[in-house]
DNA sequence: AAGTGGTCTAGACCACGAC
DNA sequence: TCGTGGTCTAGACCACTTC
């Protein structure tokens, strides 16, 4: 304790947990804090910010979580070794996106099937083959040029509702990100050459694009699978990292 | 308080904040709470579970970090509405990727030269014109074949000790991660043509190739940019979606 | 006005693991 | 063994915002 510190601090300006893993954050990001280091224990900083354990540690198991520290019982905290940078991707709703960018969206459904899954589609969607699925194609177009071609596989025996919905009045993303939210996803990150997308997305055929496959899940059961195809020159995906969760 | 519960519940299995943490997860992702469904108030949730308001605000807080619960006093917590996808990428370093599959790490030391920033340094590095830089140019292999192209800048007013390094024995990428750790940044991935770059990587010059650039900071100060060309018939980078920061 | 979340306290017991 | 972090409690005051 250093003067007056009773109880309350309501939040003047910023939470003492908050400053607290704001000033360690800062020792670490400006290398005064290097790799390895050991952080004072959570009962040295109770002192030094005159505050109680559970204040302290918030702030450090925060830092824990977002990757700044090793926390060990008994050893103690330390700073953490990078190996390599993660970053957050975001991965907008593509008719989300290009209205943001303040563009007029548009897309054409090229194909719509309904029929039971391959052994490709079934491959590709993680169900077993014959199991009933939608096919769709479409083309998103902002200002009326071509942004993205889109390949889905639906499952509908995840999603039965699907089966009596106008894929072609909203596009199946959007219908899914309201009907299906909060799934789990995996996501692949490729470059590929247009090739059976130049026609539709109106480029050469060895034009480089970029290719986000993605396949949805929900309580392990498949939903859908998409290959979305971006032309190079004009999309890009920006990733960003901050230390701590910020 | 149901029936036993003095004090201690030392972590048995999992801890209580993490059973609820859980259990509510479990309930957006299946859909039991949709987006916009108001959850239980702390105090009602105590009373369920038998625990103290902290343990429950330690679950909901973490919760509201991950995206999957909206918090606003008076308000109560609500699950939040999705638009879009968010995934954690990681860019490891790429010795670092190739030796941990097995391969043979080698790389090429194509260019280096030190000189005043140019404009366009200034403009790729976020630097003024005229800062000293170093600019390197290497290609990675893995197991005898190209693996990736990379060009890079490196500020030297704000890493000198890089002045000394010879980075014909050790990838610069791999020094700064040892060296200058922690820092922030900003990637952006895109698609683009061999070109320049098929020689190195000998591609045809269309080949479709991912280009990862990453612009390096720390405390505001630009460290380095570098633009990392993959081949893209043997590349992508994979992200993954879990709900709760798991 | 009242109920919500945000923050904080001053204790406590326990498991782990470096010594 | 014993210091460390991990967890939990039963209170508290406050700010905010909806009612």
């Amino acid at each position: 304790m250093t003067s007056a510190a009773i109880q309350p601090q309501p939040e003047p300006a910023e939470a003492l947990h908050l400053r607290i893993r704001a000033d360690i954050e800062g020792r670490i990001i400006s290398g005064a804090w290097p790799p390895g280091y050991r952080v004072p224990s959570e009962h040295e900083l109770m002192l030094q910010y005159g505050c109680s354990r559970m204040t302290v540690n918030k702030a450090l198991s925060r830092l824990a979580d977002s990757g700044l520290l090793d926390r060990r019982r008994r050893a103690g905290t330390f700073v953490s070794r990078p190996r390599g940078h993660s970053a957050v991707l975001r991965l907008p709703d593509v008719p989300d996106e290009i209205e943001r960018g303040g563009r007029l969206y548009r897309f054409d459904l090229l194909r719509s099937s309904r029929r039971k899954a391959t052994r490709a589609d079934a491959r590709l969607l993680l169900v077993d083959p014959g199991t009933p699925i939608l096919a769709l194609a479409c083309r998103h177009l902002a200002d009326g040029e071509p942004f993205a071609f889109e390949e889905r596989l639906l499952n509908l025996a995840a999603v039965p509702e699907a089966a009596g919905v106008d894929f072609s009045r909203e596009p199946a993303g959007s219908w899914l990100l309201r009907h299906v939210p909060w799934t789990d996803a995996e996501h692949r990150i490729m470059a590929v050459s247009a090739a059976e997308y130049a026609e539709p997305l109106a480029l050469p055929p060895d034009a480089p694009c970029l290719l986000v496959e993605r396949r949805t899940l929900r309580e392990g059961a498949s939903i859908t699978h998409v290959r979305q195809v971006f032309p190079g020159h004009l999309h890009h995906l920006d990733a960003s990292f901050r230390p701590a969760g910020a």
